[in-house]
DNA sequence: TACAAATCTTGTACGTTGTCCAAGGTCATG
DNA sequence: CATGACCTTGGACAACGTACAAGATTTGTA
């Protein structure tokens, strides 16, 4: 409502955007994992000497919280509204589609460990999912169990599978990454089986 | 079966363990957190130059897997044997001990993440793991399976507690903790029920 | 139109990290 | 006693995250 929505800021505009800095830095986690993200090579991918990324984030973790929130976000949120579908199924999409996220960027998975999912699209996900169980019939305790469970186990997991994959470039999806699928496929639904019995 | 059995080696003797590199990188870790311990704070502590702990440890990563190592180690391995018990207990008995062992040490477990877990201790314990469940009656697929899961689950689970910890300090074994116990309990047996069904 | 204020980028620099290399000291063996 | 193997050390290097003081650039105001 402020007349400063029309006034740009005063001093020089800036070169770049604080997307520019997530592309680059997703770039170079991609190619040479996640020991590559380094300040200094994002703002050399970029063209800006190191300190200027200090303009657009106030610490490098600020940078790796904006890249864990993109990667989060990229999460297609229609899986959950789409109630035509069984709850189950719904919840295992949600599973594949953020390990499919996951696995699409190995070198963030370390970097998501090291830092709490406290971004605003971490907590609309986890939100998401607790609707989703509360209204498969699960009462509030056992849906953050479920959900937190989850979430544990598709992150942990992709971990793992990026540890054990030593070169820095995208995981092989092998047949070994299909039993994985598989496993959530199967894993996924079963946590809370028993629970409701 | 050779002399060199008796011979010592040549030259001085060693100043150190490799156990005392690993008690000093233990206090350290405890004390300020994963990132305390560096090799040069290590060798400070245990009063040698930084230099001279690539007389015991060719890598820093070697050292953090001896540590990891004996971490897993200290898994007990009697719960494995007492057939009096049921299955479930057993299984039960050990996520609960892993998961003592990890909270006892927060500042591992970053650590133990980055690098695979293919220590002898961690394929001891994986095996015995295997073992257990085979006796369960789950066929070797659906065993590997179910480890794979307890394992990711433990380990993510302590890992975004620590995370969620900003202290560097002990883990506060509030309510919160106890809660995650629970689903520990709970959790635990119930993957592999609907598998069996 | 000129000045002032706010903002961006840069150069430089500090402290810390892991790790290598050459030198010197120490011990068992010939 | 001397030789050869081994340990430790001092010093150094590259890379990292990050702070500080400039210079440059754009805007609001007089």
């Amino acid at each position: 409502m402020r007349a400063a929505a029309v006034h740009r800021r005063r001093g020089p505009r800036r070169s770049l955007s604080e997307d520019e800095i997530l592309d680059a830095a997703f770039a170079l986690l991609d190619g040479g994992g996640a020991g590559a993200a380094s300040v200094r090579g994002i703002a050399a991918r970029v063209g800006v000497a190191p300190n200027a990324v200090y303009t657009y984030f106030p610490d490098k973790a600020a940078v790796v919280a904006a890249l864990v929130e993109r990667l989060i976000g990229e999460v297609s949120h229609d899986v959950f509204a789409d109630r035509s579908q069984p709850w189950r199924l719904r919840v295992q999409a949600v599973a594949l589609e953020l390990r499919q996220r996951l696995t699409a960027h190995p070198g963030a998975v370390p970097l998501m460990i090291g830092g709490r999912l406290n971004g605003p699209q971490a907590l609309a996900l986890h939100e998401r999912l607790l609707e989703l169980l509360a209204e498969a019939g699960l009462d509030p305790a056992d849906a953050a169990r479920t959900s937190y469970l989850l979430v544990v186990y598709v992150i942990g997991s992709v971990a793992l599978a990026v540890t054990d994959a030593d070169e820095p470039g995208p995981l092989p999806p092998e047949a070994e990454r299909i039993e994985a699928r598989h496993r959530a496929f199967a894993g996924t639904p079963a946590d809370d089986f028993p629970r409701s019995a």
